[in-house]
Formats: C-alpha cells, sequence, structure tokens
DNA sequence: CTGCAATTATTCTAATTGCAAGTATTCAAG
DNA sequence: CTTGAATACTTGCAATTAGAATAATTGCAG
C-alpha cells in the first residue's frame, strides 16, 4: 500500500466513523419511534417541531426535499398530530402546528430519545469539543 | 421552556450535526462519483473493496441491506468492475473482486474522494481527536 | 450420522426519497 | 400598476432502499 493510499485509508476509516455514527443514531431514533407507532422521519420531523414552523423550514431543519417534508406532514396529520394553518403573512406558506396529542406525543418521544443515546456516553465537555470539530468541518 | 426540554435540545443539535456532517460527505462523495460516472453507493462500495470481499462484508461495511448490496454489485458488475468468484471454502458466498478495470478506477477515485474532503478542514491531531469521541460513542 | 438452526445470497414487494413540473403567491424593478 | 423573478407548496414519476420470503449451504448438537 502506497502513500497515498494509507493517507486515504485514514480519511475513509473517520469518513464511514462520522457516516456510521449517523446510522447509529438513526438506528436509535427509528427504534424509539417504533415504541410510539412512528417511523424514524416522522419521529425527526415531531422532534424538530419545537414551534409553529413552514414546511420550507422543516425539510431544512431534516436535511430532505420539500416533497418529502410534504409527505412526512400528511403522514404526522393524518395522526392527528399536527394541523395545517394558513401563514399569517404569507398566503403562499402553511404553518405546521402541533395538536395537543401531538404535544404530548412530541414530549414522551424527547423522553425516549434522551434515554441511552449514542451520544450520551460522552461528557459534556466531550460533547461541546465534538459540536466543535463538527462545526469546522462544517465551515470549510 | 423546561430543563428537559432544554436538554433534548443540546442533545438534538449535536445529533443533527453528526447527520449534517454525514450528508455532507455524502454529497461530497456523489460529487467525486459523478466525475468517474459512478452514483454514490457504487462509488462507496468501489471504495469499501480493498481487496475481495463477501457480499455480507459489503453489506455490512456500507451499512446496508444484503439486497441492497446485491444490486449495487450487479451495477459494477455490469460496469466491468468487479466479478463474482466462487468462495474457496464456502459455497454459499461469493467472493466480489475488482478487475483491472476495477483496480484502476478506485485508484481514481481515492485520489478524487481524499482531496477537498469535508473532513480534511481538520488538523491531523483534531481528527485523532474526533476519532477517539466517535469511537467512544460506538463503544457504549 | 442426522436433523436443525444459522448464514449467504437472491428475488420480489413495498415504502421512502429525490427530482422535475405545475400552481399560487410574494417581492421588486420599471 | 404591471411584469418578471423568486418562493412555498403540491403532485406525479423514477430511482433507491429496506424488509420479508426463498433456496442453498454450513456447522453444530444430539
Amino acid at each position: 500500500m502506497n502513500e497515498a493510499e494509507r493517507l486515504a485509508e485514514v480519511e475513509r476509516n473517520l469518513c464511514g466513523l462520522v457516516s456510521g455514527t449517523a446510522r447509529l443514531i438513526e438506528d436509535h431514533v427509528r427504534e424509539r419511534a417504533a415504541k410510539l407507532g412512528l417511523t424514524a422521519p416522522q419521529a425527526s420531523a415531531l422532534r424538530e417541531l419545537a414551534g409553529p414552523m413552514t414546511l420550507r423550514e422543516l425539510s431544512d431543519r431534516m436535511g430532505c426535499e420539500p416533497s418529502n417534508a410534504t409527505f412526512i406532514a400528511d403522514k404526522l396529520e393524518g395522526l392527528g398530530l399536527i394541523e395545517r394553518h394558513p401563514h399569517p403573512r404569507d398566503r403562499r406558506a402553511k404553518r405546521l402546528v402541533l395538536t395537543p396529542e401531538g404535544q404530548a406525543l412530541r414530549e414522551r418521544l424527547l423522553d425516549l430519545l434522551s434515554a441511552h443515546s449514542p451520544l450520551a456516553a460522552l461528557s459534556p465537555q466531550e460533547q461541546e469539543t465534538l459540536r466543535d470539530l463538527l462545526l469546522r468541518a462544517h465551515g470549510s
């Protein structure tokens, strides 16, 4: 193995580690979501809905296409967890708001997600270090 | 916002950051792969194929279902980049081996991927710190 | 040696996701 | 005021992915 390949190997391992951690998190979300009868993306959406939010904003936070956010929102609306309200200032947009049932389920979800999270193994300082490193990676 | 929700918020941000970084990496792979006429998962598979490998091992490394690895392997085989050889000891298994064309393309791919990687913004020490933190998260 | 559980790969089906087109609305320039 | 570009959402379609069922093979327990 030459030098270029060795460096690529180190790089690959680290990239794979990040991706693997993301999968770990997603698996964790999926498992907890299942306990509440939700799919992983549904749970992620519910998690992001800390307050009224437009579909575009939700898709940005979830890192998916707007069409996908529409799909997920349809599901959550079908479950009676959210409602589409007209946006007060922009008649194009719709604000997603939690119903009381959605509020309640969201709190149960947050409890489940924070318990035994893959990142809970790290101390608060370590979590801060991790955050700083990842933010710098994003900055480039 | 109560204390539990605040902690969940911190947790959520960090999880989102990890997932966001993973997306950053995937976008990087997708962009570089396109230059070689490959899709992102095809490139990931080619990257993982450092040596002869079973389909199960590939799916494990890629973090996908075996059915998916079969799908990807079909594509790579169709491109003449890999071949399915019978496993010397296990007649159930098949070993994926790179053709000379596959070898050549893989080296070009590794060069492309290591250049301007999202994680290249971090110094070697920082990369090591990041690796240690992520490994600890996996260990839990 | 025999039978049974586990593993490997494949196929098929269903769900998810992204991409492109279409409609309605806003915003800004002239 | 009007026109054109940009934005928000939805819809339809194609491609990707996961999940369950199947078949062949292995390895172990009895």
